[in-house]
DNA sequence: AATTACATCAACCGCAAAACG
DNA sequence: GCGTTTTGCGGTTGATGTAAT
């Protein structure tokens, strides 16, 4: 490598974009679009322009502050959250935590993370590398065996939240081409088939933690013993709440859920949605409800679907999803319930005390 | 009011991977 | 298949704003 940054090279323009400079480029990319910034860098066309910075820095400028679907301003307690337990399981893959925090930029949550959120964690005596406690650095032998399979953990999450950014980044690629090139245009027939269609407007939320919350705080889980789950022939009223999303996840990655119980507000929310045969076209479960006693309702492991939201979310997957092979789901079951394992506590603990600290330090603490 | 220290964040840099010719 | 160029990422810098002295 070693070649000469291109803004020197070409010798084009450094430092703080002007009002006039973003005005260019935003009617550069009115009139070509977003997508290729090869066609755009310093060539010819931008100093055709009068824009005379390099692709990487019209790119930049673009992608962090120009970008019309950026949200823009303080950071809010959800994010501030979601920054955090996201840090945690990914460390510094800003661009992976950006595309999971819909319409914040790597850039400004990398910024965000350096100068305010590593020093409120680093405060608390909370090594924000690690994420633990800095007294417990060293450790005891179950420390050990909570961090290899933590590691595990967050190896085997890493992978899915990968896949998802990647889903994400897909879906504004489609986006961005829809924008370029609407239906009726000339937009190259090649692109249609090279990119999965994914519903532009909208990618359901997948809140990681809770995910792994619902995991691992799951009284749930069918139990090693249960008979009926060798013959791979029951139906879904066999799974528990927690075993269907995790299992509808892995097995459908085109079908992306988010379920949440609500202790303090005694309300539950499911969410889901699945592309439709070969159109554009997804189609969106979502149903919550309130209930008067939610931590019942929920850990009523023996016949959760008595609730009617997961009936009619039943329904909504044999609908649209249509038949699957229920092996799988079995053998990626015994996965996951392997996965548990002896640490099960340790865990729970341990994201259970990321949450409590976020949440108590919101109210209140000098720290936040 | 002037100076200093600290905080913020846009923008740059270098590198690696992907894409191109 | 290979060299070059572009793209995307994470780390870092430095200009600017704000608070403290």
């Amino acid at each position: 490598m070693g070649k000469t940054p291109c803004c020197e090279r070409l010798r084009m323009k450094k430092g703080p974009w002007t009002p006039e400079e973003d005005r260019k480029l935003l009617a550069y990319i009115k009139e070509h679009g977003s997508g290729s910034w090869r066609s755009l860098p310093a060539k010819a066309d931008c100093v055709h322009i009068g824009l005379e910075r390099c692709g990487k820095s019209c790119r930049l400028r673009w992608t962090n502050y120009l970008r019309p679907d950026i949200k823009r301003g303080k950071f809010d307690q959800q994010e501030e959250k979601s920054i955090i337990q996201l840090h945690a399981l990914l460390g510094n893959r800003w661009s992976v935590i950006a595309a999971l925090l819909p319409k914040r930029t790597d850039n400004e949550i990398k910024n965000y993370w350096n100068t305010n959120l590593k020093k409120r964690l680093t405060k608390m005596g909370i090594d924000p590398v690690t994420h633990k406690p800095k007294r417990n650095a060293l450790g005891s032998a179950g420390h050990a065996r909570e961090t290899a399979n933590l590691s595990h953990m967050a190896q085997w999450e890493s992978a899915r939240l990968e896949a998802e950014a990647r889903l994400v980044r897909r879906s504004k690629l489609v986006s961005n081409s829809y924008q370029s090139h609407p239906p009726n245009s000339s937009r190259p027939a090649q692109l249609l088939h090279q990119v999965p269609v994914l519903s532009p407007p909208k990618l359901p939320c997948l809140d990681v933690i809770k995910a792994w919350r619902a995991v691992f705080s799951s009284s749930a889980l069918p139990s090693h013993g249960d008979d009926s789950r060798a013959n791979g022939t029951r139906n879904l009223d066999g799974f528990t709440r927690n075993s269907l999303v995790d299992n509808l996840d892995h097995l459908f990655p085109g079908l992306s859920i988010e379920m949440i119980s609500h202790k303090d507000k005694s309300s539950a929310c499911l969410y889901g949605a699945t592309k439709q045969g070969v159109q554009n076209d997804w189609k969106c479960f979502e149903n919550s409800m309130e209930f008067q006693d939610t931590e019942a309702a929920f850990s009523d492991a023996k016949d959760p679907f008595k609730l009617p939201m997961m009936e009619g979310f039943k329904n909504f997957v044999f609908d649209n999803v249509g038949a699957y092979d229920l092996s799988n789901t079995m053998s990626h079951l015994d996965n996951v319930i392997g996965s548990c394992g002896d640490d099960f506590e340790e865990n729970r603990t341990y994201w259970d005390s990321m949450l409590n600290f976020v949440n108590a330090s919101a109210s209140g603490s000098p720290v936040f």
